[in-house]
RNA sequence: GGGGUGGUAGUUCAGUUGGUUAGAACGUCGGCCUGUCACGCCGAAGGUCGCGGGUUCGAGCCCCGUCCACCCCGCCA
C-alpha cells in the first residue's frame, strides 16, 4: 500500500483496495459535513470523500484545503452510491475514502483560475508553470512527447542515426536573420545560432553516415506570428543514395507512426498525393492547399474573353488572370456581406471583387443573373461560367481578376475563407496530407535586385536543368526562371509541416549555383567553403526533410497557435514573460565581450 | 517597419452625452451546511481605470505620446 496510484488509474478494478494517492487540490466541495475534493496528477481526476465519521483527523484537516494545495492521501477505494456518479470524468464510478491526509505544501490564491476560458495570453504565460497545470496543456504536451518518441522508434528502424550538431555555429546572411552570440575569447566575433542544421547535415552524409535524423532546435530572429517562434524545433532528416521518392516514403512511414502512435489513427490515402507547385497553385491558388476544402479554383479567361466588361479584360491584356470560384449557396447574401466579403478581398491585395448571383425566378425556372456585372455578358459566356464553377442555382460566382500571383494568392485564401465560412464542402475533421513538387529553383528578389533560392542554395536542380546550367548563361533571366528544383514540401490540412530536396553533392555545381544567385567564388568560399571543400572529397548524392514538429504536434492536438504546444513559448515580441528574458546584462559581462551598448539609456533595460 | 484589436477589483467584463460615492460575475476571506461534482445559503473585504502629458470647472470616457498582449502585412521555409 505505498506505492502511489495515478488518479486516473482509478478504476472499478481497484475497488476495495487500500490506495496512496498524492496530487494537487483541483476543486473542493466543502459541505461542513461531507468534504468532497477533486485531486488531480497528471493521470486524471480523482473524487476523494472526507467522512468525520471514517477518520475525524482526516476531516478536520481537510476544511483547510484550497485550490492547488498539495497533498497525499490514503484510503480505500469504494464504488459510488448508486445515483452520485459522475460521467463527466473517467473515474467517475468509484471514489476514495480518505482516512489519512497530508498537506505536502500550500498555495496561495492564484492569478488565475486553472480552468478559466478567457484567461489573458500576458497572464498565462507570466505564470506559465499554472497554465502548464491545465490537463489540455499537459495533454499536448505529452501527445508531444508521443509524436517525437514515435518518430524516433520510426527512424531508428529504417537505421537513421540521431547525431547531434553544434548550437554554436557560423553566421551565415542567406535566409534569415541570425541570433548572434558574441565570443568572449575571440574579441569582435560572433556565433550565430543555427537556422537549421542544414550545412551540418550534409556534412555528416560527406562523412559516410547515410542515413541522419535530429530533433532540433533552430533559431531566427524574425518577426513572430501564432506559427512562429523564435526558436522552434525541427525533426531534421539527411540520407545519402536517396532519391526525392525514396525520402518522400520515409517521410509518409514517419507521419503514420506518428499519428498511430499519438492519435490512433491510421492515415489513408498513402502514399500522399502528389500535386506540382504549378498545379497546387493553379487550383488552390496556394502552395500549401488545403484539401478538406473541396471546390477549386477556375480560370475563366474563356468566358472572361466574350463579354465586355473592362476589368477583367484588362487583366488578360496585361498577362494577368481572371480567376473563378464557386460560392456555394451564397446567392442570398445581402449587400453588406457582399461588401465585407470585398474589403477583405481588398485587404488581400486584389483591387476588387466581382460576383454573379445564380437565383430561379419567383415561382419559374429560368435561371437569372443578378449582378452589377452580368449585363456585360451575353447569356452564353455566364452559362459558360456557371458551367465551368459548377455553381447551380442558389449559387454566387465570385471573381478576381489581376496580375497571376495577385490573383491566384488572393483567390486562393478566398477559397480558405469561404470554405470554412460556408463549409458545404468542408470536411473538417479529416486529415488530408500531400506533396507539393517541382518547386521553382530561383525567384526574382525585387528588394535585392538578384535571384534567390526558393527552397535554399543547396537545392539540387531537376536532372534536365543540370546541363541548361551547366552550359548556359547564368545572367539569363528566362533561363533562371524557368529552372525547377528537386524540392519537396509535405502539407497538411493547409499547413506546411515540412520540407525538403535532393541537395547538390557536386562541387562544380554548386560553384554555379552560388554564381547565379550573385554570390561571388570568394564570397562562397568565406561563407560556405567547409561544404564546397567537403563535395570535393568523396560526398555522396544525397538529400533530405525538415519537418516543423511544433506545427505538426499543433494540428494533432487541435490547437490554435503552436504556443500551446510548447512549453516555454515566448511572445510576439520575443520575451519570455516567465523569467523576463532577455533583459540587459551586467556591464562587466558587456566589457569581457568588448561589447559598447548604442541604445538611449531608457531602452537598455534592466536586470 | 506598417495596419488592426485590446488594457477598468485577484480574474473575466460592463461603465450612457465628459458630471455626485466606478458596477456585475467568478475568485478570496468569515459563518452555516453529510452526497456534492461550476455544491448551496448568509455576510465581508477588495480599484494608481496600463503609464506620462494635455484639454476642461470637472476625464475611466476627449486629444497627444508611450508601454504591454494578441492578430495580420512586410520579413521568415
Amino acid at each position: 500500500m505505498s506505492a502511489r496510484t495515478g488518479c486516473g488509474a482509478a478504476g472499478e478494478a481497484l475497488i476495495g483496495q487500500e490506495l496512496k494517492f498524492s496530487g494537487w487540490v483541483h476543486r473542493r466541495r466543502d459541505h461542513g459535513g461531507l468534504i468532497f475534493i477533486d485531486l488531480r496528477d497528471r493521470s486524471g481526476l480523482l473524487q476523494v470523500v472526507f467522512n468525520p465519521e471514517v477518520a475525524r483527523d482526516a476531516h478536520d484537516l481537510a476544511h483547510g484545503l484550497r485550490a492547488e494545495y498539495v497533498i497525499e492521501v490514503s484510503g480505500s477505494l469504494g464504488r459510488r452510491p448508486e445515483g452520485t456518479e459522475n460521467p463527466g470524468i473517467p473515474t467517475g464510478r468509484v471514489e476514495l475514502y480518505a482516512q489519512r491526509l497530508a498537506i505536502l505544501n500550500e498555495a496561495a490564491p492564484l492569478p488565475f483560475g486553472l480552468e478559466d476560458q478567457d484567461t489573458s495570453e500576458t497572464l498565462k504565460l507570466r505564470h506559465r508553470y499554472l497554465d502548464l497545470r491545465r490537463p489540455q496543456m499537459q495533454k499536448n504536451l505529452i501527445a508531444r512527447h508521443r509524436a517525437v518518441k514515435a518518430i524516433r522508434d520510426y527512424l531508428d528502424s529504417e537505421g537513421f542515426l540521431e547525431i547531434e550538431t553544434p548550437m554554436l555555429t557560423k553566421s551565415t546572411p542567406e535566409g534569415a536573420r541570425d541570433y548572434l552570440v558574441p565570443s568572449r575569447v575571440n574579441p569582435g566575433q560572433f556565433y550565430a545560432l543555427p537556422q537549421s542544421p542544414q550545412l551540418f547535415k550534409q556534412i555528416l552524409m560527406a562523412s559516410g553516415y547515410e542515413k541522419y535524423f535530429q530533433v532540433a532546435r533552430c533559431f531566427r530572429d524574425e518577426d513572430l506570428r501564432a506559427d512562429r517562434q523564435p526558436e522552434f524545433t525541427q525533426v531534421d532528416i539527411e540520407t545519402s543514395f536517396m532519391d526525392g521518392d525514396e525520402i518522400m516514403r520515409i517521410t509518409e512511414g514517419m507521419l503514420a507512426a506518428a499519428f498511430h502512435q499519438v492519435l490512433d489513427i491510421e492515415i489513408e490515402r498513402v502514399p500522399f498525393e502528389r500535386l506540382s507547385y504549378k498545379e497546387a497553385m493553379e487550383r488552390f491558388g496556394s502552395d500549401k492547399p488545403d484539401l478538406r476544402i473541396g471546390r477549386e479554383i477556375c480560370d475563366m479567361a474563356g468566358p472572361a474573353q466574350k463579354g465586355s466588361f473592362k476589368v477583367f479584360l484588362d487583366a488578360i491584356e496585361k498577362g494577368g488572370r481572371v480567376l473563378g470560384l464557386r460560392g456555394i449557396g451564397m446567392a442570398g447574401l445581402s449587400r453588406k456581406e457582399i461588401d465585407d466579403l470585398t474589403n477583405s478581398v481588398k485587404e488581400m491585395g486584389a483591387k476588387g471583387l466581382a460576383w454573379i448571383k445564380i437565383k430561379s425566378g419567383p415561382g419559374s425556372p429560368i435561371t437569372k443573373y443578378d449582378s452589377p456585372i452580368a449585363k456585360f455578358f451575353p447569356e452564353e459566356a455566364l452559362r459558360e461560367m456557371a458551367g465551368k464553377l459548377k455553381a447551380e442555382d442558389g449559387d454566387m460566382m465570385l471573381f478576381v481578376a489581376d496580375s497571376e500571383k495577385t490573383a491566384q494568392a488572393v483567390i486562393g485564401k478566398l477559397r480558405l475563407e469561404l470554405g470554412k465560412r460556408y463549409p458545404v464542402d468542408f470536411k473538417e475533421d479529416e486529415w488530408r496530407f500531400c506533396w507539393i513538387t517541382d518547386f521553382p529553383l530561383l525567384e526574382w528578389d525585387e528588394e535585392e535586385g538578384r535571384f534567390t533560392a526558393v527552397h535554399h542554395p543547396f537545392t539540387s536542380p531537376s536532372d534536365p536543368d543540370v546541363p541548361r546550367i551547366m552550359d548556359g548563361d547564368i545572367n539569363d533571366k528566362e533561363l533562371l526562371s524557368s529552372l525547377k528544383a528537386k524540392a519537396y514540401d509535405v502539407v497538411l490540412n493547409g499547413c506546411e509541416i515540412g520540407g525538403g530536396s535532393v541537395r547538390i553533392h557536386r562541387q562544380d555545381l554548386q560553384s554555379r549555383m552560388f554564381s547565379m544567385l550573385g554570390i561571388s567564388a570568394a564570397d562562397a568560399q568565406m561563407k560556405f567553403g567547409f561544404l564546397l571543400e567537403a563535395l570535393q572529397y568523396g560526398a555522396p548524392p544525397h538529400g533530405g526533410l525538415a519537418l516543423g514538429l511544433d506545427r505538426l504536434v499543433m494540428l494533432m492536438c487541435g490547437a490554435e497557435s503552436i504556443r500551446d504546444v510548447i512549453a516555454f513559448p515566448k511572445t510576439a515580441k520575443a520575451a519570455d514573460l516567465m523569467s523576463g528574458a532577455p533583459s540587459g546584462v551586467e556591464p562587466k559581462q558587456l566589457r569581457e565581450l568588448h561589447i559598447k551598448l548604442d541604445v538611449p539609456a531608457a531602452e537598455e533595460g534592466g536586470q
